[in-house]
DNA sequence: CTCTGTGAAAACATTCACAGCG
DNA sequence: CGCTGTGAATGTTTTCACAGAG
């Protein structure tokens, strides 16, 4: 068995943003891409495009640049968009209606099969074509739908318990709304999104005049306990 | 003048986290924390945290810890968050509308005072108590009501023209949730959310079986050309 | 000539480890 | 003692710069 090299983390960041972008040009009809004009989109340099790309193989062709569909391939591969996701959201407030809502999940391969809600009022209602269940269908709903990713779009108070109740349904990893951090046991993954901290990283790089620059819109959590980096 | 010393970007992004568990701390009644207490809940260790929060200043009491209420207060100065944010929303969808609606915002002292809709027959109606624009009422609202920061909650094609609008308009920052890059001239603030890229980055922890963990949620889209990046 | 892939160098960020305050 | 602040050491990421393919 030979060693995995690990995707350095910032670059595993960035391989979502090319895979978006390459995406969109392939859909434009664009055939093949440099790493300069690729830098050029993206705000990077042509060096660290070319050094993020070597993650997926030897795929540039000198003189010409880089093949979009074969490039586009092997990031699917490597960030696992090549399997289908099944993805539940609990919490079915203004947030998780929108969630639900949006389209470009589906598109893209993650697909929304349910919505839950603590709230009986709320529970039979229907949201973007399902209707919201109670909580206490979480654990047989997920397994029913092979659901492997959960969306929690709860107040914070709840998140963790939340978190804790998908995870124990059998859910792989954590879309977390709610502005707390969650804790997970080792092998589930995380990924939280914080409105206000955005906003508040907006007002800092506004305040100080200048920007530190992020290009990608959500932070994944520190494990809890002693950790890795990933690999390919 | 003093040379101002710059902040790393990693912490920048860490300093919103700080703020989000000291003020959660502050309400609970607690008056001091250590380094290793803050770092538990955030999955860092005790000198990272001692490292950032030397940003503020000298503020931490050996032997006791930091006093809460004089690391809150000095956080939300660096950050900006000691001034007052008016923002508007451009896009009536659902994620539009579900931000308009989101009350953390305006309890964190980010006031959203204006919603504006290219649809016609959108404009008019009433989002979390606010009328709906058109958008030929953009850059007079935007003047009348002192918005400084505009939030990007429209589709893809026409986000860039939208950014350009509130910029022109007179915002200071954009915080942008459409899939794609949004270029903003030197000295505007830009940090983008993508819901897809999050859950491709979860989908890549999950696949590789092990996290990457981010603890951020968010990004600065890279500067234009040569310069330095904004984050959440 | 254009453009990739990549070692080697530089910049940057984290962790260590300890002096010193209360 | 407990806990901060911080240089020095270590580890990581980016940039440089160039050999070599087409």
């Amino acid at each position: 068995m030979p060693e995995k090299k690990p995707i350095p983390r910032p670059a595993a960041r960035r391989l979502s943003l090319y895979l978006r972008e390459l995406s969109s040009r392939l859909e434009q009809g664009e055939e093949t891409v440099s790493s300069k004009a690729l830098g050029r989109s993206l705000g990077l340099t042509d060096a660290q495009v070319r050094k993020d790309l070597a993650i997926c193989g030897q795929l540039g062709h000198p003189g010409r640049g880089y093949t979009i569909s074969d490039l586009v391939g092997s990031l699917r591969k490597i960030m696992g968009r090549d399997r289908d996701w099944r993805v539940c959201v609990v919490g079915a407030g203004n947030i998780g209606r929108a969630l639900v809502s949006y389209d470009r999940f589906r598109r893209e391969g993650f697909e929304i099969v349910a919505v839950f809600d603590a709230n009986p009022a709320v529970a039979g209602r229907e949201v973007g074509g399902l209707r919201v269940q109670p909580m206490r269908d979480l654990s047989t709903t997920v397994a029913a739908e092979r659901i492997n990713l959960g969306i929690v779009a709860v107040p914070r108070e709840s998140a963790q318990q939340v978190a804790d109740a998908l995870v124990a349904a059998g859910v792989r990893g954590i879309l977390n709304f709610a502005p707390r951090r969650i804790e997970v046991r080792e092998g589930i993954g995380i990924v939280s999104v914080d409105f206000t901290v955005a906003l508040e990283q907006l007002a800092f790089q506004t305040a100080t005049g200048l920007d530190l620059s992020f290009e990608d819109g959500h932070h994944a959590d520190e494990p809890t306990d002693g950790d890795a980096p990933t690999s390919v």
